[in-house]
DNA sequence: TTGTAAGCGTTATCAT
DNA sequence: ATGATAACGCTTACAA
């Protein structure tokens, strides 16, 4: 098929492992039979067969990132942030869909294992809990970033953003600017993200002393259209609620859509706050004010800490030395409230 | 490091090559024994090594797909396509990013061979003419997905969406809903379907008498930053333009931004007309009049033919006979004229 | 029905 | 400075 250094070889007329010391640079070769063969590489149109050489080396130099699917934009930014690590490494993003379906994840997993992916990243995992158990007599480090299920247990290394405390944050804003009569539509309501979320929404509605009122609390899907509908529920809602919080920026753009089109003039009829900051978000009529997580330094933060997970393991990793990693490691980071026009005033 | 069949067949009392054909359910093994290693395997958490199997069997499994970035939603749906079709097929896809750089897309494509995936699909390339020669002879197939270099030579396979006639079918349908001073927004000037659907908008207005002027065509970027800036120019053009037709929804989107922060009436005081649609284009406020790309369909066609050119190759395909494909084929697919908002009349 | 041995393309450990 | 040889984990003739 391919051609191989055993090619090489035979029409260098030197061994195959003289081609193999030669294309890796080794110093034993001499000088002008490292550039004869080097040369005929070249001609020959040669490409090393990392499947080959992970199989003798113990690594792939791969990591496995399990994703929802590439078409949610949040999804998008976080994977930039881990192949940009990853590649700073030399390290190669294997990319799996779970279409946020348990089964399709673990099945998702089971094959990068079967390609032997040095680390697996896993967002929005609907069954974290499991991987303490399952990979970690496999000693493959399973890092989760943004998990949707509850907590898991020992063996347990994640990135996550503060979903409560962002929750806190928009409904605060919305307080701050004068509104007391809130709704909430909520994401799915069995993820983790979406409780927490809610739970931000009930402590900062507590903190300035307002009741919460399940009336005006609808479950969502996290997609546009659950926020199509929460615009007809919020029409029909007695007293009409006078600001919204979104579960997150798809919700919240579904909704900015609708009231659009039943010519509600926002944010004076109705102040909108979403969560994620998408790229849309901004170039939405009116601009989304949302609570933004660093995507990319969170993708950046699950890559690093599959590296540094990694070191611990087998082979020894080249770069300088990374901090050591001991049994539980969980990252949160912040949310930060961008102000935009859906809220606040409008412009011109 | 991880369990081998050798690890199982020495539990089993069995040779390593009886488990081999236990877990691949040979039909020479004998039912108890065969049940007996299967248990062994999943008590012990095996998982067979993907790697050193297509090492034998001559093939991986597996499809490279390059793309420009995750975070172009064009590229989101294009590659559920060809992951639906793939895993159909169980092929697994490898993605690969390319950032829209030349060497980059050489270099994700030079990584994707040293994986010996079976087949390679790029998508917006930018080199696709290299590819005749240079994999030709390493027989590994390669489909262009929407190439943006010029069409290759001889040993070229490709689908894409006729540009020339969506520009056209867009411009025309500015002209029908009564417009004669049409401004477009181009994409990056150097690739193709920049110039393909610049001149479906020449040939529109060619079509109906109307004189080609340069002075409402300007340069884009194919980002949202490109429409924003084109809106300035049009105000700033004499007579003003009463509508736009832009190369992608990402402009017109942008476009759509600064009309509203301009304060423009849309459509009244100017009719937009986008290409791709994208997700956010039926959601943006107003929604956005558009030339759809049959992305979903594009990718699955890519990946068929991808399977069909994997067929004539060494290993024989699974799947019912697919159609022999030979020297050259190009799948050209006709954009769907989208009416909504952006152009015609105001809802409510 | 099962075992033995060869080979896939590498790297690594011995020799020479 | 280079060549044999073994090993990585698997499949597959060929033997038994």
């Amino acid at each position: 098929m391919s051609v191989s250094i055993k090619d090489i070889a035979r029409l260098a007329g030197v061994s195959h492992s003289t081609v193999s010391r030669a294309l890796s640079d080794s110093p034993l070769i001499r000088a002008e039979t490292k550039s004869r063969i080097r040369r005929l590489a070249r001609e020959m149109c040669y490409s090393p067969d990392a499947r080959a050489r992970s199989l003798v080396m113990g690594r792939t130099q791969t990591v496995g990132v399990v994703v929802t699917t590439v078409a949610d934009p949040w999804v998008a930014e976080v994977v930039q942030g881990i192949e940009t690590t990853a590649s700073a490494h030399s390290y190669t993003v294997i990319l799996a869909s779970s279409d946020d379906e348990p089964e399709h994840e673990l099945a998702a997993v089971e094959m990068l294992r079967s390609m032997r992916v040095d680390s697996v990243i896993v967002t929005s995992s609907r069954i974290g809990a499991l991987y303490g158990e399952y990979l970690g007599r496999s000693h493959v480090p399973v890092v989760l970033l943004n998990n949707h299920s509850e907590q898991g247990g020992a063996h347990s290394f994640s990135v996550r953003v503060d979903d409560r405390h962002g929750g806190c944050l928009a409904t605060e804003h919305l307080i701050t600017i004068g509104h007391r009569r809130i709704a909430h539509v909520g994401g799915p309501s069995a993820h983790l993200p979406s409780l927490e979320r809610l739970a931000g929404y009930r402590l900062a509605l507590a903190g300035a002393g307002i009741a919460f009122d399940p009336a005006v609390v609808w479950d969502g899907t996290g997609l546009p259209d659950a926020g199509e509908r929460a615009l007809n529920l919020l029409l029909a809602a007695d007293p009409r609620p006078t600001a919204i919080f979104c579960y997150n920026d798809m919700t919240a753009v579904g909704l900015l859509r609708a009231a659009h089109d039943a010519g509600l003039a926002l944010p004076g009829d109705l102040a909108v706050v979403g969560f994620d900051d998408i790229p849309f978000a901004a170039l939405a009529c009116p601009a989304l004010t949302t609570v933004a997580q660093p995507k990319f330094a969170m993708g950046q933060q699950a890559m690093d800490m599959a590296l540094t997970l990694m070191c611990r393991r087998p082979h020894e990793c080249d770069g300088a030395g990374a901090p050591q990693v001991t049994g539980v490691t969980d990252n949160v980071v912040q949310g930060r409230l961008v102000v935009r026009e859906s809220s606040g005033t409008r412009r011109r």
